[in-house]
DNA sequence: ATTATCTATAGATCTATAGATAATGC
DNA sequence: ATTATCTATAGATCTATAGATAATGC
């Protein structure tokens, strides 16, 4: 922790990665609310989880929901800032759904938790949430308006412009009913996603685009 | 209810479809999970649902845990059925799959609640939902089994085989985020994964067999 | 003085059980 | 007698707050 030595000790030592008490608190919320539930876990699991008691998690969260709140603001940022980057390139349609569906659903398969499971959670149906959702069909939006353009240059089924999303978003129901996900899997879902949509060039060469935009391998991986 | 009239009158009016007070039961908590959640919605509030009083409830169900079994295991056996008889039909692999993936994505769209909703839901990875759980197993492994046929057939990507099945889940993430599915995406769903798979055939045809085999606005429809 | 923890607890739940009651069936 | 409801409640939570305590910073 950052704060090392400041303030009263814990009685148990710290259990979970993380430089702040905060991200051991969200860490452990993860691993819990992903494996057990929001709400089936308590705010004393949480602690316990962390190693700390549980009136203690309020001096860094006000309440149970706002740890909730901080753990979906983590996933959707960068998603989405990249998404809307894609959809006002110039490149080609295709190359840029491809990147984009690849570069999603691998952020998806090699998190340290499964927090896309949360994204359904009806409690998010709620005021308290609505930044979040908001966000989220911001996404969701660009991915269509991507897929409406290959849809259009491959004369490909109009209705079809939701699926890239959708096959996308399956990397979390398989890492639920799996506890895992193929390295293999985000290459045969963004192809698929490509498919779906009617296109019908050159795979292999949309492979070697988005092996190029994100510079996999390199250290540079920004996605 | 059939049972009408039997035992202590009800202190409010019954408020809801069913025939008897069992129906009754599992049409409120069936509202209620997919609309608040499972562990946030209330015994109290379902009986509230009903028109009757917390404790009441008990008499129908031993466990809140046995009220979620029962609307679960409502929605996997017929399309368990009907996935393993299609599976062991002799006809062409991507008609089959095609009728499948139609068949469950409409009842999935087309059900009174979003019941699928339930089936990622953490609470089920425990011993009491086993058998759940395995028969979910078995009909996505009649999906694999068939988009292996189309694979085979079409030589599509090997690893696709997963798609077809996480594409008619999808309606479950559509009717989550927007309330409905389209009358249209079942067939958008259908097409799509064939195309995944790497049909390249006569969608249209497929179409027309799938209609002819559900028999589509027939009183017989059966799934 | 500030910070991060701790102990203790208020007040609001929640699930499930015990036993009474008000119908119909025989 | 049987059934389906009711009232009442036990016992176990759960979230959040109040206020004490044990560190470091100044």
């Amino acid at each position: 922790m950052s704060d090392d030595g400041r303030g009263r000790p814990r009685l148990a030592p710290s259990r979970r990665p993380g430089k702040t008490a905060r991200e051991e608190i969200l860490d452990a919320a993860a691993e819990l609310f992903t494996n057990r539930g929001y709400a089936a876990t308590s705010t004393r699991a949480v602690a316990a989880a962390v190693g700390m008691r549980q009136a203690s998690l309020y001096h860094h969260f006000s309440t149970k929901d706002d740890i909730l709140d901080a753990l979906l603001a983590g996933t959707i940022d960068e998603p989405l800032r990249f998404a809307e980057e894609l959809l006002s390139d110039p490149g080609p349609a295709p190359q840029r759904l491809h990147t984009l569906t690849f570069g999603d659903a691998r952020q998806l398969s090699t998190s340290r938790w499964n927090l896309g499971a949360l994204y359904l959670l009806p409690e998010l149906r709620v005021e308290r949430f609505e930044e979040f959702r908001a966000r989220r069909e911001r996404l969701r939006d660009a991915y269509r308006r991507l897929a409406g353009l290959v849809i259009a240059e491959w004369d490909g089924p109009p209705d079809a412009a939701e699926l890239p999303f959708r096959l996308v978003e399956s990397v979390i129901n398989r890492r639920s009913d799996d506890g895992e996900c193929s390295p293999e899997a985000p290459w045969v879902i963004a192809d698929g996603a490509l498919r779906c949509v009617g296109f019908q060039g050159d795979l292999a060469a949309l492979r070697r685009g988005t092996t190029a935009r994100l510079r996999i391998g390199d250290d540079n991986v920004t996605v």
